[in-house]
DNA sequence: GCCATTGTTGACAGCGTTGTCTTTTTCGGG
DNA sequence: CCCGAAAAAGACAACGCTGTCAACAATGGC
């Protein structure tokens, strides 16, 4: 009873498994089972042991529970600083709304890409937070050391949108491909039959996947591949300019252009701005991701939309089930997109 | 020596603050006092300790010093989740290099703004986290619940651009207003004198300064102020959109408008383009922050830079060293903005 | 009604660090 | 060369929780 006592003093706020304990008349090991869902609680115990914890507000100090056992309850997202965050934005919200209900915590490390340094990085922050499980959204999921360092050291992982999906681990991928399909289709509904595309970055799982699906659609359609019309982007504004440059440069210049997401469609719309062109008369241009830009852009961007969030979610939510112990989901089906049509399509 | 010994098989990587003891051959305590840097060690024994650290790479256990000490080494970042999420990357950036460089973790926490509840999710995450320090991003520096919540829990922070920058409290400025004066002056030294000004949100702290820098360079030029080319905006591009259209509508319309942020601005050139105009001969447009979005609009807009990862990475440095203890040092002189020129002025 | 088995609960020792208090060492002054 | 004070170093008990193992209660088969 002198623990007890000493700590029932509440200190700063702090309530502690001992306070629970007196509450309920059990042991504090009895709390600890209750409160980690662990079996061999009397049905009745537990009711007791739950009424003293939400009378309490009862919440297990985090360092407490790291330093004895063998959880952190820490998750950590890995990504590239990108420029334009509203994909990482999405990501980030879905990875914290998901830590928040699994009673995790989420840290970050933003790391800069094409760098030797990046598996030392990666250990030191997991060494360092004693971080369980890791998110990575593309492209670090298809980063062959940051893989083969997170298989070497055992950490669970999930990654968002990779693009060579490797069997055995979690992957969250969204219908990339269809959606693309969907998206040239659109145009080719319209009356577009030279049909310009630009592709993502290599690095990335998404730029593979779109690419297929605008040759599906050529296909199916009966629409010849010109490899003229197509050029390599790197998803950023510049590369889709210079592209679209290079594009309107053709003697047979597209009347329509895909871009693999929206900061390159950005940039084609303001070349062909440039050039005095009036969209979408003079010319058409569809997106990908549907961010903000997409919307503030003139014309605004007809896009796809993805699930990025629930992607994000599901992605953090899988790995806490798997470092909860839970059996292994079958793996999950692709995330469906959606087309969102603006006005940049005539 | 049991102890040592116990202790000298590292288990899972982690090296303990027992091995350094050993290898530098004092007592543990003796390694905690060279870690925290606390006085009453002889330089010769600090020698011999650090080079202990150095060799087996010690990085003290975060979960065991919080739990033991009074020190969390957790600082909150305390954001309202916003559409157009540039600023909060920036910020983001500049507190996550400050902790990195403070061994301090950083802590996420969004928050959805006019709710009654704030106060008591603010409390939870400080109890929960053990959060020692909050950094408050406009507009969270100047909700007043939130400020009262943080005085009486003795909890810390430093807010970022607030609006009533109230004395005792660690804010962050920065030239909001001078760079207004300078923006506006760079549409009346290009010839314009009817030009039009969308205010932000009120609930922000740079709202008002931004306005004031607007009327300070019209009564310097001796242009006479005209209440009905000023309109109500919220820093979204819809609010932007409206300001824009009213002032089109205009019997006498502007020849230039400034909108209070980048947001804003898109939605003026984005109504503007649906009117069929011609920008920027037929309106000039500039904006403010400087966001991926100003230089992929058509025109690109001229707008203000503002350090924002500087002046996060400095709200987070100064609340490291307020907990550290240092002596409190004279308020930080406000951070200068910069005019960035691009094509959206004629 | 007894014993073996299973289910439920509790006592207690860590986990790796810091805080407090004690012991040892150093050093200057007589 | 010794003494006292201050500086340096160490011993040891928390911190709040989980893991291990032991104790006890309930259950079922004979």
């Amino acid at each position: 009873m002198a623990k007890t006592a000493k700590h029932g003093e509440l200190r700063k706020g702090q309530v502690t498994i001992f306070d629970v304990a007196e509450q309920a008349g059990v042991s504090i090991k009895t709390v600890s089972r209750v409160v980690n869902k662990e079996p061999h609680v009397r049905p009745q115990t537990k009711k007791k042991v739950l009424e003293a914890v939400q009378r309490l507000q009862y919440r297990p100090n985090a360092a407490a529970r790291t330093l004895s056992g063998r959880r952190s309850w820490v998750l950590g997202l890995v990504y590239e600083n990108p420029h334009e965050f509203s994909y990482m934005k999405d990501v980030l919200n879905g990875a914290l709304s998901a830590c928040e209900a699994g009673e995790h915590s989420l840290l970050l490390r933003p790391l800069s890409l094409p760098s030797p340094e990046v598996a030392e990085h990666i250990e030191r922050f997991v060494i360092q937070a004693r971080v369980e499980g890791i998110i990575l959204p593309s492209p670090m999921g298809d980063v062959p050391e940051v893989l083969r360092l997170l298989r070497r050291m055992e950490v669970p992982f999930a990654a968002i949108a990779p693009k060579a999906p490797a069997p055995g681990q979690t992957n969250i991928l969204c219908e990339d491909q269809e959606a693309c399909l969907s998206l040239t289709e659109f145009l080719i509904d319209r009356g577009h039959r030279s049909i310009g595309f630009i592709k993502g970055d290599p690095e990335h799982g998404a730029t593979d996947k779109r690419f297929a699906g605008y040759r599906q659609a050529l296909r199916k359609h009966g629409i010849g591949y010109r490899d003229d019309l197509v050029r390599q982007g790197y998803f950023d504004f510049d590369s889709g300019k210079a592209a679209a440059a290079e594009l309107l440069d053709l003697p047979e210049a597209p009347s329509a252009i895909v871009a693999s997401n929206d900061d390159m469609a950005a940039g084609v719309l303001f070349e062909a701005h440039r050039r005095g062109l009036s969209m979408p008369a003079d010319l058409s241009v569809v997106g990908f991701d549907d961010t903000p830009l997409a919307s503030r852009l003139w014309p605004p961007l007809t896009t796809v939309r993805q699930p990025i969030k629930e992607m994000a979610e599901t992605a953090a939510r899988l790995l806490m089930d798997r470092l909860n112990g839970k059996a292994a989901q079958p793996p999950e089906a692709p995330f469906p997109c959606e087309i969102v049509v603006r006005e940049s399509v005539a």
